[in-house]
DNA sequence: TCCGTTGATCAAGTTTTCTTGATATGTCAG
DNA sequence: CTGACATATCAAGAAAACTTGATCAACGGA
């Protein structure tokens, strides 16, 4: 007997939550055409320095978020693949082209 | 003065976090080809009635399903439009396909 | 009308997530 | 070495999200 394989969504969960916060989307907008250490993001979104600390790991351990130290300074930037991978669980998500007819009264 | 026009996350998050459940992500999978009634989810997903219900409205909140009483039965059906909503905002956050070099040091 | 069924809602408790202020770590400049 | 700065981490509290069992409202069949 074949148990109804379930497709898991644990992954997706985690990397939509990562998204899941305005400041944390801000951050990424911030971070579309390149690195920024996080000096500049402190400034630029003007909140706490430990705040956006706690939301850039967030961000990281979702893997939406890299990071480089040089010197003083750590540099944050975006994983282009974990964009690709959201994308693509939306692909899957996403209402399909045929869809059945509304169904007739009756269902259990 | 202009001040920095941001861009505002407020509605993109509220809908990713709808998404960021893996109950809820598995409903939408049950939906994908077409409407169902909850007693249906409720036996696919086995959890409980208030349970799925909860989410349910977590989802319809934000836009994700609609919802359609028939007789003694609610069927529940994927958004079109809010699907292509959050693929809408995700090509905005991807990172930009030129992106600015790799620091020279020093930032602050 | 009465009953059984579908599904929403509510209250209470639990867990998770977020914020804040304090502190720690590492690095560079002097 | 010492001081100043960049960033992470920690502990405590606050807020939000989730789960559970009980109850309620609506509907249709007998």
């Amino acid at each position: 007997m074949a148990t109804a394989a379930r497709t898991d969504y644990t992954r997706a969960a985690r990397l939509f939550h990562a998204l899941s916060d305005e400041i944390r989307l801000e951050v990424i907008d911030l971070l579309r055409d390149g690195e920024r250490c996080v000096c500049e993001l402190t400034e630029a979104l003007d909140i706490a320095q430990p705040r956006l600390s706690w939301h850039l790991r967030a961000l990281k351990e979702a893997g939406v978020l890299t990071d480089r130290k040089e010197g003083r300074w750590v540099y944050y930037a975006l994983a282009r693949d974990t964009f690709e991978e959201a994308e693509s669980v939306l692909s899957v998500l996403k209402p399909t082209a045929r869809r059945l007819p509304t169904r007739a009264s009756g269902c259990c």
